[in-house]
DNA sequence: TCCTTAATGATATAAGGTATCAACAGAGGG
DNA sequence: CCCTCTGTTGATACCTTATATCATTAAGGA
């Protein structure tokens, strides 16, 4: 685990370097608690496992690593927003099945949402050029309590 | 077009009334500053056409109104959230085809998302109770400008 | 008209994030 | 090895969007 980690923390900091950012100290740090995560997280969660390290920086190093495919942002259904760690298989186009009791989430590949809406949008003329979609229900651990709509 | 914006407004103020909300000069203004509202707008715009009417006078007849499904929350592509007015035949469950030239938006009926993604989800155990879905292209009108990728 | 209760709005607070900018540090050239 | 260039940092201020508080006001039914 331990390792794994040390590798993700890692390939984070290559993907930055390939698109020409400098490996830097407090960019470790960052990267490194990210790889740590297990799950999704609030950039204000992230900071404060940070400490001595600026606000800025946190927001900065978040920003890139979206930017490159790395994480992507979840928007739960209390509508706050988290960011994600994409493991390298999912650093395409993805959805997540969001479970609204323990907050936990899965991928979904393979969404054809935009061949389902072509016929629908080319009636209007309309030009599909990407799509946001967030899916929320029950995972298996927390299907017999009782349901939250979304 | 007066006759409809009055029309609407009285509308909306009915839908509140409904909900056992009171009929309040300051809630009037709101809706009537609402239903003059042609596209979709941001909370801190509507709240500029209103001086004189405190601030949360406006966040709550917006939420109000989202509740009772008279007002939809709109995430555009560069993640502001905008708020739009539900046309009447459209109260239920919708989406938006969302311009990202002119920022224009276009309600797209009988999803069937949760259909296509049902299979997948059962799977895993996963019960779906909700989705949020936002689409982002380009209109008609903007069809011969180059894309920008949402 | 009175009375209860919802609604208002000034104010403070909060979350989440960006702009600024002087100081700093990586990384390559000489 | 040092120098310089330029990206990076982080303190600070600021911004946007929104909610909490609470004394005051006003709906609207009895």
């Amino acid at each position: 685990m331990r390792n794994r980690n040390y590798a993700l923390a890692d390939q984070l900091l290559e993907t930055l370097e390939e698109q020409g950012h400098r490996d830097t100290e407090p960019r470790r740090k960052v990267v490194a608690a990210i790889a740590r995560k297990n799950r999704h997280f609030t950039a204000e969660e992230l900071r404060g496992e940070l400490p001595g390290i600026g606000r800025a920086t946190v927001y900065r190093a978040l920003k890139l690593l979206v930017q490159a495919g790395a994480l992507c942002r979840v928007m739960l259904a209390d509508g706050a927003l988290h960011y994600q760690l994409n493991d390298s298989a999912h650093h395409g186009h993805h959805h997540h099945l969001l479970c609204v009791h323990c907050g936990e989430s899965e991928d979904v590949q393979g969404c054809d949402i935009e061949g389902q809406l072509h016929s629908l949008a080319a009636a209007r003329q309309f030009q599909i050029t990407g799509h946001w979609l967030e899916v929320y229900g029950q995972c298996y651990s927390c299907a017999d309590r009782p349901a939250i709509p979304a």
